[in-house]
DNA sequence: GTTTGTTTACCTATCAGTAGGTAGACAAAC
DNA sequence: GTTTGTCTACCTACTGATAGGTAAACAAAC
């Protein structure tokens, strides 16, 4: 892998776990074994990671709700939406860098913000072509946000339950 | 309002906005007037000024959810509930401290990601006794998921609109 | 095929600014 | 005269960012 994704990834995980103010350029430097200026080379500027690393998120989520698209009907779209949203927070320990950044949106550089918004406009987007002919569903909005929320929750209880049981009521409103 | 309490009520403010990296000891004398070492008089450290706000915005939420107690209905407990936090959002154009801390969970002191907890499950068990006796109803970390969910996507996307809708949906399922 | 110029990807060293935190002086209140 | 609250003055550690340099890779010119 590049320097360039190593230091992603590095960015990712430290986003993913305390946030915009909790990653230092030195820190993501020793991460991934180089000084800090070299991740200046690739990033001149914070601003700048903190861009490419919400673009690089959303791209590799939107490559795995590629798959579940194919899925034959709404609700079982639904579930391999939430099934990506799974992995993210049991798989990678970790709850969705954008309810990370979300939270934080008022804080943050205004083009990473700008980054976080598309990220759930695409999200909102996929779900309404993704549910477009259910008869019957909460709205895409309300999808997203029980999930982030769900996540939120399970992280600082550190329990898995409770996505479970959102999980099981959205997929229970939806047919 | 004493110095303690002006302190507090600035370090609330800049941790819904930024998180609890964006709050300072020098900002915070700044925002009320006096000196650092002061801050550190009141609160010697950090991890202690993180405790005594969640504390504190905890009291304030249950002090507001004691009126909400009062309604004769589940539906209008809820109701009441669901009202707390649109203030929180509208009013005080921010999301719930404990969302912002509860995502940033995994990097904050101990001590302080166990009050945050402590915030969230004083709220299920408010949630359990007021919806108690209710024939039809979402589980209490479901609405609490949600609610806190839908905060974060409203403050992202700069609209109350789904947190509106979430609400309606929770009342709508529950009697 | 060797010289020349350019780019890539790093380095060391340093900057001004800010972080949390401490020691000790001081004044007012009790 | 002791407690309370604030101050000045300082510390060490770390922040994002920049300057200047270097070794290797590559391509074009001769």
């Amino acid at each position: 892998m590049s320097m360039h994704d190593k230091i992603l990834e590095a960015a990712e995980a430290r986003l993913r776990s305390g946030g915009y103010g909790a990653v230092s350029f030195r820190d993501l430097a020793s991460d991934v074994g180089v000084k800090s200026a070299s991740v200046h080379y690739h990033f001149p500027r914070k601003e700048d990671l903190g861009v490419a690393v919400v673009t690089a998120y959303t791209e590799k989520v939107f490559e795995a709700l590629g798959m579940a698209m194919q899925a034959r009907t709404p609700r079982d779209r639904l579930a391999g939406y939430i099934g990506v949203f799974r992995h993210a927070l049991v798989e990678e320990d970790a709850i969705c860098l954008c309810a990370m950044l979300g939270a934080e949106a008022r804080g943050l550089p205004h083009q990473v913000a700008e980054a976080v918004r598309v990220f759930f406009q695409a999200n909102i987007d996929w779900l309404d072509e993704a549910l477009a002919n259910a008869s019957r569903k909460p709205k895409s909005a309300e999808i997203i946000a029980a999930l982030e929320g769900a996540m939120l929750l399970a992280n600082t209880m550190d329990s898995i339950a409770v996505f479970e049981d959102v999980a099981d009521g959205l997929l229970s409103r939806t047919e």
